[in-house]
DNA sequence: ACGAATAGACCGACTGGTCGGTTTATAACA
DNA sequence: TGTTATAAACCGACCAGTCGGTCTATTCGT
């Protein structure tokens, strides 16, 4: 029973969403024109306006849709890991393997969010916020649980995400260096900058 | 002899240069309309445009500004450090105190300028590479006279660099972690991601 | 020394194209 | 027949950039 009404107006819906995804990804939002999406999704302003309020929305959507995603597959891989290391391997593969699978809206997320002005920023600020939070959360367990020496978690957090958006940032404009090779030099850095000894480094390498 | 012609066309234009600053670090590019930095500079359109060819024009002068300011001080201060410790520490210094002396133009730099679309993100990505370029160098020759063990060291710069960019932004928005308390926590994180042994980066804290 | 001529600095009303959003008309279904 | 979905023409606010003009100061002829 499934109804080609429903059916064809979920379809509609998802090619403007899928063209939107595509036409930010590449121009940003600004040289982003509605009729583009319109355009590129082979349908109509009607139909656009019918599914969503404005242009403005639609884009806070989708860099909705990516946040929730991320953080849900962040929360589940985590909290099946024990260790503290081991969560901090487990972290960047999911991080890594979400960006590659939603490479276009990972830019949207990460560059084509930045300086827009108040109105935007503040939604940026606040997904960028989520993300160092849990990062947080695990390197503050982790001195609880005594597998790092106590630091200023805050910072260490805000570092790692940084760390971790550049090196993603550079992989989606120039597909340079590639996760395959960035995942086991940022592991690394990234355990050893909150003074995982070098031995239990090698430890997470040779699995 | 200090001719008031001179002087006073000067003052113009740097009045506008000055509000152009002002007024695009608190709103970004697309939110500023040429007639604000007019109002702001007290100045006129006519004078503007005789002064600047675009919009987009000072606002990319603007940002070479910057890197040109951020990236002549780097080099002076690193060439007259000899170990490869000591640079990061005087590097970390360096940018802190530019960020903090030059905060509205560190927020054009850094935030306005990112999400622009093509034209201005090639500008963004080549600033941003001339940094990550520099890091790179220092690691290089730290791994060269022995100071730290062989790593991949573009993707410790880029690293490096996203940490430091994250760090400064949060600081130039909420004002938050301060860099004096920012620069010691960052120092041990970058050092330590890099395999300086914990007495090394004790020694440097020490001074 | 003094009026006219020239040039550079500056002013601000105006314009022309651009786009986000609306409206109206129609088609497909229930 | 009414409701939902889609198309396409249309509207009008908005703003970067233009342009005719003014205002000041230096130069030059007398």
């Amino acid at each position: 029973m499934t109804g080609t009404p429903l059916d064809s107006t979920q379809e509609t819906r998802d090619r403007i969403l899928e063209a939107a995804v595509k036409v930010f990804a590449s121009k940003g939002y600004h040289d982003t024109k509605v009729d583009d999406i319109v355009k590129d999704s082979g349908t109509s302003k009607g139909a656009f306006y019918f599914y969503f309020p404005s242009k403005q929305d639609i884009f806070l959507a989708l860099v909705d849709t990516f946040a929730d995603l991320l953080e849900s597959r962040l929360r589940e891989k985590l909290s099946a890991e024990p260790s503290g290391t081991a969560r901090v391997d487990a972290a960047l593969r999911v991080c890594l393997e979400i960006f590659g699978n939603y490479r276009a809206l990972a830019k949207i997320a990460l560059v084509q969010a930045t300086g827009l002005g108040v109105a935007f920023e503040q939604k940026r600020q606040a997904v960028n916020q989520r993300f160092i939070e849990i990062v947080r959360e695990n390197l503050d367990s982790a001195i609880a649980d005594g597998s790092i020496p106590p630091l200023d978690t805050e910072v260490a957090a805000c570092a790692w995400v940084g760390a971790l958006n550049e090196i993603v940032l550079r992989w989606v404009y120039t597909g340079q260096p590639d996760p395959e090779r960035s995942l086991p030099a940022l592991r690394r850095l990234l355990l050893g900058s909150v003074g995982v000894p070098e031995e239990r480094i090698r430890q997470l390498e040779e699995q």
